[in-house]
RNA sequence: CUCCUCGUAGCUCAGUUGGAUUAGAGCAACUGCCUUCUAAGCAGUGGGUCGCAGGUUCGAGUCCUGCCGAGGAGGCCA
């Protein structure tokens, strides 16, 4: 419908050239929506816009521009208003349209697909949590916020791919395989203490178990290097004597160190893509930044190649022992260091080289969602790609807040470090997945969140989730009555009746229908999942209040079937809408 | 100290990319509505100098600057 007016608008444009005979097309028509029924279905401000270019008065433009619209049959009157707004009044035939048009396109309705360009290719990057541990609450927004936005990029014709940054090299993991061999010779009884900075969860020893299930004595150490290991263990160590512990140990056990990692990683990996398939998350890519350094068919590794062709471009320079990157020159604060003193390359560099390969699998869009503890980082990255002469519009990122969990009007508080954190796993069985899912995409992503853990789990209206999926249920359930009433549906009857739609309320529902596809198009264009959570909250409520006020069931026959119509369609959006958000449209309730 | 994000009703938050007498929801408070298609719901009432001060223009909650306040970030950590 909005098209039909800008079009409208466009060729009138094009006469109020010839006669002012100035070049107008840098302007852009919007037609809008009013809130205020009093002034129309729609209106324009290309009158007030064009006054300054024109040097004319709004209203006279207003009117000169009325002239030139032919009174097409879809508008029913024109006014000019206030300081030059052209308000349009819809004609009644053309409103009821969009009920024909959700129930021609079903499940596509809300679903676009891109003609005039190309669908972009988008790589979005998110959750990537260290694999050290299970996920925790804290991880649980970003990863429904990345899979939602997944999901509305492809409603609105993108292809995406989905992807897992697995950060499986570095001091971190060794500092976990590490753990889970010390709980194993704790087993044996080898050792006695367990160091503080070593991580402290259940599942460490839980691996450890399962570890001497496996692989049973096999990474048990001789008296000797038993009195070793005791003599450097500590429960207060300082970090640089528990790197001194990392390389006895993996002296002490050679091989048998990577065989401990891998063993723990793959575990806790599997443990990971559990817990998110239980969430309604699902990566198609997991990139292993070990990848990185690995030498395929005598090529050189992709963090060397990086490394390479910012030398070649002379952005790096040698200082004290260290390889350093000239990220000031792009924008940074301070130049970073992507090779140690000691030979080993930083976790900026794996980064560098991993960004680096995004772009060359070809992706137009690059969009990675951080946490917001990560946004000193985003100018060194940016930086990297600019100094690579990659194009930096491409990338994109976008910061979440952490999310509070509230429990009887509490913050509940929680600590890393202790290992004392509520797991996603723990959070999704308290409150189910879906309501988990809704609750974090609820609010705008850089704001901090409330989740309020007793409204999750309520059933009643104040509880926005059950609320939407009770108006879907309830449609449902009208139909059924509609069955047993020995009465049946005729589409063919109701598409005639739609002149019996024009209350208040009725003209309302349809308004917000067709809002809908605009709805998912501005979600997806400002990656603000939660437009659609509002949205589909204000549809349900509109739909509860019509139906306490209007019995749909009626005896006469064309109103009935009009109405069935209607609310057929608001069940069909609503169920495209929760699709959109991973969640179901249940049938009852 | 520098940089980010933010400040809207008692609380939790929206605000269609700068629009129209009257800035919107939901909680919470008060008042009504179940022999009826699900009351798991609906209708109504009260509640605001949009942090403060300037600026940009026909027009500002929205854009710019400066203050005030909240949270976060600034490692040869990942």
């Amino acid at each position: 419908m909005k098209e039909l007016l800008r079009d409208a608008l466009t060729d009138s444009l094009k006469s109020l050239k010839e006669q002012y005979d100035v070049d107008l097309s840098t302007i852009k028509i919007e037609v809008k929506e009013n809130k205020e029924k009093d002034f129309g279905d729609f209106s324009t401000n290309l009158a007030l816009v064009l006054s300054k270019k024109l040097s004319e008065q709004p209203k006279k433009i207003a009117e000169i521009l009325l002239g030139e619209l032919d009174k097409k049959e879809f508008i029913d009157r024109i006014d000019i208003a206030g300081p030059g707004f052209i308000n349009f009044f819809l004609s009644q035939t053309s409103r009821t349209e969009i009920l024909k048009t959700v129930n021609k396109e079903k499940n596509k309705f809300g679903f676009s697909q891109k003609k005039e360009f190309e669908s972009d290719k988008i790589l979005i990057e998110y959750v990537s949590s260290n694999p050290t541990g299970p996920l925790h609450v804290g991880h649980g927004r970003g990863a429904v916020f990345g899979s939602v936005l997944s999901s509305i990029l492809r409603a609105t014709g993108n292809q995406v791919d989905e992807e897992y940054y697995v950060n499986d090299q570095g001091r971190q993991v060794e500092i976990l395989s590490l753990s889970v061999w010390l709980r194993y010779l704790m087993i044996f009884n080898q050792i006695n203490l367990f160091p503080n900075n070593c991580y402290q969860g259940t599942y460490i020893e839980e691996l450890a178990e399962e570890l001497e299930r496996d692989y049973g004595e096999k990474f048990s150490i001789t008296k000797e290097i038993e009195n070793q290991i005791s003599q450097m263990l500590q429960l207060d160590m300082e970090e640089e004597a528990l790197d001194g512990l990392i390389s006895q140990s993996k002296e002490a056990l050679n091989e048998s160190f990577d065989e401990i990692k891998s063993f723990a990683l793959n575990r806790i990996l599997k443990n990971i893509e559990g817990d998110l398939k239980d969430f309604g998350v699902k990566h198609n890519s997991w990139f292993k930044e070990s990848t990185m350094f690995r030498a395929d068919k005598d090529k050189t590794p992709l963090i060397y190649k990086a490394l390479d062709s910012l030398q070649a471009k002379k952005q790096l320079y040698e200082k004290d022992g260290a390889l350093w990157f000239r990220s000031t020159d792009f924008g940074d604060e301070k130049d970073r260091v992507v090779k140690r003193e000691n030979g080993a390359t930083t976790y900026f560099a794996s980064d560098i080289a991993y960004h680096a390969n995004k772009y060359d699998r070809g992706y137009s869009k690059i969009i990675n969602i951080w946490g917001a503890d990560h946004h000193g980082y985003l100018p060194r990255v940016k930086a990297a790609m600019s100094a690579l002469d990659e194009d930096t519009d491409k990338f994109e990122v976008v910061f979440i807040q952490f999310a509070n969990l509230i429990r009887n009007g509490k913050k509940l508080s929680m600590s890393t470090r202790a290992g004392e954190f509520i797991s996603l796993s723990e959070l999704i069985e308290e409150v189910t997945s879906e309501a988990a899912r809704f609750f974090y995409i609820n609010r705008k992503g850089n704001q901090h969140l409330d989740f309020d853990l007793d409204l999750a789990k309520e059933q009643s209206k104040d509880n926005p989730l059950y609320y939407i999926q009770y108006a879907h249920a309830r449609i449902c359930s009208v139909f059924d009555k509609l069955e047993e009433n020995k009465k049946s549906y005729k589409e063919s009857i109701a598409i005639d009746s739609l002149d019996q739609l024009n209350s208040e309320q009725e003209i309302e529902i349809q308004k917000l229908l067709s809002q809908f596809p605009e709805v998912v198009i501005r979600s997806a264009a400002n990656y603000e999942p939660h437009l659609i959570c509002y949205y589909l909250r204000n549809l349900a409520g509109t739909f509860h209040s019509y139906y306490n006020n209007e019995k749909i069931l009626v005896e006469k026959e064309s109103t009935l079937q009009a109405r069935l119509f209607l609310i057929s369609a608001v069940r069909q959006v609503v169920f495209n809408g929760l699709t959109i958000l991973g969640i179901s449209a249940p049938k009852t309730m």
